[in-house]
This record gives structure tokens, sequence and C-alpha cells, in this order.
DNA sequence: CATGAATGAGCCTTCATTCAT
DNA sequence: AATGAATGAAGGCTCATTCAT
């Protein structure tokens, strides 16, 4: 009971953080401006996270799209089903301003934090490839061209989503462009 | 002569600007940290942009690829060939990781700033719709798509460089990918 | 049973509190460190002490040498015997660092605690008096100054200890030169 | 003349921070306190001082009675000449309560600070014996006692100055004392 | 043109203290 | 007896900006 009372203050943290720094950035955002939003003291920030350094971090975890590709990979799907399941999730995940700004924010700033950069670069090289492997069974730089490719309109689609075209118009032009069954 | 001496000074404080902003972040750096690089009084930094802001806005607009479209299309290329141009003057200009951090922290900051907002708009709709039917001759909405990954790939390119591919060799693909010629 | 658990916490706090006071000031010092040090709850320090400054005085009073004068004054002895008694004892609370420190600091913030103010006054003058009445069977202008050089050395040997001076013949030295039995 | 004014707001904002230092310690008080007693803006104070410890430690050497022995070994004097300058000099240091205070501080913050440390273990060993050497035309470690003595007395002075003996009668006494002509 | 001096606002962080449990 | 959670106040410091020179 307490401990949920624990859990549920910190994740209001969690949320208002989210809110003011996809509205401000990281680093115009202030310690003061998401306690406000959060009902909360500037101090209890720091109780719960032990910087504003630390909150960040927790945050940037969040907004990368780490788990869209570890949903999709426990799928255990291959070819065209991965790269569906992959775009579903992804704008899923982005389908808000706010999850948006702050995946742009997150992607500004990451180098600064060693453990953003490092799950950046997994993302970008280590995963990009695993899945470029499942989805192809290849691995061609072809294929891993490709995989960019495919993560390159989705990034695009977050940044400024398309306002004439439909998700799933969008999803399958891409998916067929990239993914011509032989 | 006067006159020049201005234009020198001037083009050191972007530059020194450019530097710190990149490594930084907008908000981060600071107008002395510039002047510092700058070898000048932060008051000076002032006489010439009235404001950070002003200076931001102008290194915003240096950061994003509005003069690789204009330097192609001016060029009055279709097809492929536009294709090519754009490719090769985007990494042209993203070569750098003083330029691909800057062109980050401006998608980042962009929408805060009105002027930036709409020139970002602009691009990512009316610029390439422009791009999509010189390239496709056509305006349908999968040459728009192409188009989207087209630029997303370049993107993805910009912010992780992939180690182990030619620049070449990935312009090459990306375009055999989209441009199938009948 | 219960009783003595209490006051083995608390004398574990000021254990505590001696060595973080001594190290880092009075002031400088928080609550936290001392909490820390003592493997207990800052909470719990409220709990023993009401304040901070409650437990400064008490270690205040740890601090200072009144119990030097006690133990020296009640052996019932004078002349040279009571200065080296004294001196004894004096040299002997202050032969650590943790002491040292803590005597400095205490001097140092006394003043601002009526408590520990009116100690010092009694220290440095009423006790000063008295002793001086003991060792030299006069209570003369001469006496009392005597006594003051004689406690201004040993506070000289208690902030900056000599290094190539054994505490003997330093002590020996002092009495030798203020009391000459006739 | 624009120098002067420099100079004027700087050595305002050192009186000021003597008055708050000596008054609250120096890290109670604060450099918003400061600020307020010089009339200036906090920022200005980082401006002259580029920290709060930079202030410090300048005040620290403000403190120390490094000056006294300046003065009065470079008048060439020696025997009870010396002793008599440096006993005059160190009590007109510290006459007011103000010099007083500060001089405990100073005490208890200076090993803190490598520089205010070196110079009071040059203080309490280096010159004290050159003094010693000059004084007594010896360096025997009965020399270099009786100055501690001396030094002794003088800081007892100035930490507690005894109310019904005057200054005079004070240093002649203490001079008699350790230095008797032969 | 150029700068040093000045400021008000704000930032991140820590502190002493309290209170429910 | 003991603690984790909570807070208001304050601390040192930096920032963008201004202005007299």
């Amino acid at each position: 009971m307490t401990d949920s009372r624990h859990l549920i203050v910190k994740e209001k943290i969690i949320e208002s953080a989210i809110k003011i720094f996809s509205k401000y950035g990281y680093s115009n955002a202030s310690i003061r401006m998401i306690a406000e939003e959060a009902g909360v003291s500037k101090a209890l920030i720091f109780w719960y996270f032990n910087s504003k350094d630390e909150l960040i971090i927790e945050i940037c975890k969040r907004a990368l799209p780490i788990d869209v590709f570890e949903t999709c990979l426990s799928k255990k799907l291959d070819g065209s089903s991965l790269l569906r399941c992959l775009a579903n999730e992804y704008l899923n995940k982005y389908n808000n301003q706010l999850m948006r700004s702050i995946l742009i924010h997150t992607l500004a700033v990451g180098d600064m934090y060693p453990e953003i950069h490092n799950k950046l670069d997994s993302l970008c090289n280590k995963m990009l490839k695993e899945v470029a492997k499942q989805v192809f069974k290849s691995d061609s730089k072809e294929s891993f061209i490709k995989m960019r490719m495919f993560f390159g309109s989705l990034l695009c689609c977050a940044l400024r989503p398309p306002q004439d075209i439909s998700k799933d118009e969008y999803v399958n032009t891409i998916i067929k462009i990239l993914y011509s069954e032989p």
C-alpha cells in the first residue's frame, strides 16, 4: 500500500517530466516547472532522482524505441510481418505530439549521456542488423541499408507526420517498396 | 572597408556559435562560451545580434538543408540525377560532426521559433512535394512517400553515419531501390 | 535495558557528530552526513536532539577543556603540581587531530550560543583566576597574566603542535619559565 | 579614474565581507548577506571574485597577522624591542571585535584551503623561528617555546581580551617574564 | 566598434526540520 | 525507537541582457 503510494508519486513526476521536457527541451525545462506540473515540491524530485541528469536519463530511456524492437523481436516474426509489427508499434508509440517531441529532444541530447549514447548506438547498429537478418534472411549491406530506409521513413513520420496520408497507407507503401516477396 | 571588417567579425561569431551550439546544444551553450571561443566580448555579440534567440535563429537557418534543395532544384535536373544531386549535396553538407550535431539540435529546437518552424514545415511538405514531382513526374502519394523514405535515410545517415558502408554505395543503393527506371 | 540501548545510540550519534563537525566545521557539516556516519536516519537524530543547534551545543561542551579544570582543581593541588596537572590533562585531551579541530571550531562558533559563550567567559576569567590563586597564592594581575601565558601556549600547542619538541619538554620548559620556585 | 571606481567597489565588497564573515563565520555567512551589506548585487561579487571560496581566501589572508610579522621584521629590531613591536602591532591589529572574530574564524577554517593552510604553517614555524632567533640570539628549543608562549598570550588576548588589564600593562608583563635582560 | 561593469531572474541542489507510519 | 517521504527556505552560481564609456 505505502509502496504503491511511493510508485504513484514517482510515476507522477515522470509523467510531468515527459510533459515539460517534451514542451521545452531537456535543458530549457527546469525542475521547478516539473515540480509545479506534478504538484510536488522541487526537493521531492531530488528525493526520487538524485539529480536532474538522472531524471533526464530515465526519461530518455522511455523516449527511445527500444521497447518497440524488443516487443517485435520477441514475437519471433520474420519477413514482412516483422516489418509490419515494427512499423505499427513504432507509429503507435509516437502517435502523440508528446512522444514525438521527447524523441527528437532525446536524439539531440543523447550523446551527452554515455548511457543513452550507448543505447542509441546499439539501436542503430546491433539491433538494426539483427532485424535486417530476420527480415531479409540476409546480412548483406543492401538489407542493412533497407532497414535504415525503413526506420528513416518512420523517424521522418515521427518528426513531421504527413497530414494527408493515413498511417496504414504509409506503412503499406513502405513495406511494398522495401519488401517485394519473391 | 570597415564594412568588410564588420562581416569578418560577424562571421567569426557565427562560426564560434556553430561550434559551441553543436557541442552543447542551443540552450546549454551560453553567450559567454561563444564570446570566449570567438575571442570577443559578450557585449559585442549583442551588438551584432540583438538577442541570443536572434543568433540561434541565424544558426538554425544555416543548419537546415534548405540550400541543398535550392542548389539541386536550380540545376533543373530530374529523375535519378536530381535524387543523386540531393543525396550528394546533403551528405556533403553533413559530412562533419559539427554540422551533424547542429542539425539534430535544430530539429529539436525548431518548433520553438516560428520562423524556423515554418522553414521546417516548408521543407517537409512543399519542397518535398516539389521534388517528388520533378523526380517521379507524378504527385501520387507513393511518390511523396518515396521522397520521405529518401530523406529519412539521409537523415539517419546524418544522425548516425553507418561505419562500414561508403557514401557512394549508400547513395547508389537507395536510388536503386527507390528509382527503378522503367 | 532499553535505556542503555538509548545511551548507546545517543553516544554513537555524538561520536559521529564529533567526527563530522571536526572535519567540516559546525555549519559546513550537515545532519545527513552525521546520520550516514552513525548509520542511522536523519530523523532519529532529531529524536535525540531537538535541533542541530542542540547537538552542536552538546558537542561544544565536550570540546572545551572544562573537564580539565575540574579534574585538576578537584585534586586540591597547588603550585607547580597544579600547573603540571593542567598541562598534562590539557595536552592529553587534545592529543588527537579530532579534538584539536573541534576545539578551534568551538572557539570560533562559541559566541553564537549564549550557553557556550558563558562557559567560555567563565573559563577565561573566573576559572583562570581561581587557578591563578591556587598556583601562585596570589591574585595579582601578574599571576593572572602568567596563567594566560600558560594557557595561551597550551592553546598554541593544540592548534599547531610543534613537530620537533616532545610534550614533556614543552611542559617542563613552560613551567620552569612561569614558575620559578622561590 | 574609472580604475579607482573599480577598486572602490572591490574594497567595499571586501569590507562588507569582513563584517559579515566576522559576525556569522565563513560558512554561515552567505553571498546574499554580503551583497546586501555592500549595496551591490550578488552577481557583482562573482564578477570580482570567481567564487565564494576565492573571496574567503582573500579575507583569510587579511585576517592573519602576516603583516604584523613583516612590519616588525623589516624594522631590523632585535631583543625586547622586537618583542614590543610585535606585541603592539598585534594588539593593534586585533583591537576591535571585527578583526578578533575574523581571526578565530580564519584559524578554524584555514586548514580547508591549502593556500591558507600553508600560510598558517609558515607563520607558526618558519616565521616564529626566525623571530625567536632575532629576539633571543639563539635558536634553542627554549627560545622557540618562549616565542610560542609570547604569541599564545597574544592570541588569548585577541580571543578574550582581559577586561581589567590595560594593553601596556599586559605587554610589559609578558616581556618582563620572557625577556630578562642579562 | 567594442568592452567592463552591473543586475534581476533563475537554476540545480542541499539543508534543517516535520510527520505519518 | 526508528524511518522514509515530504517541504520551504536558502545557498552558490550562471545567464541573458544593458549601459556608460
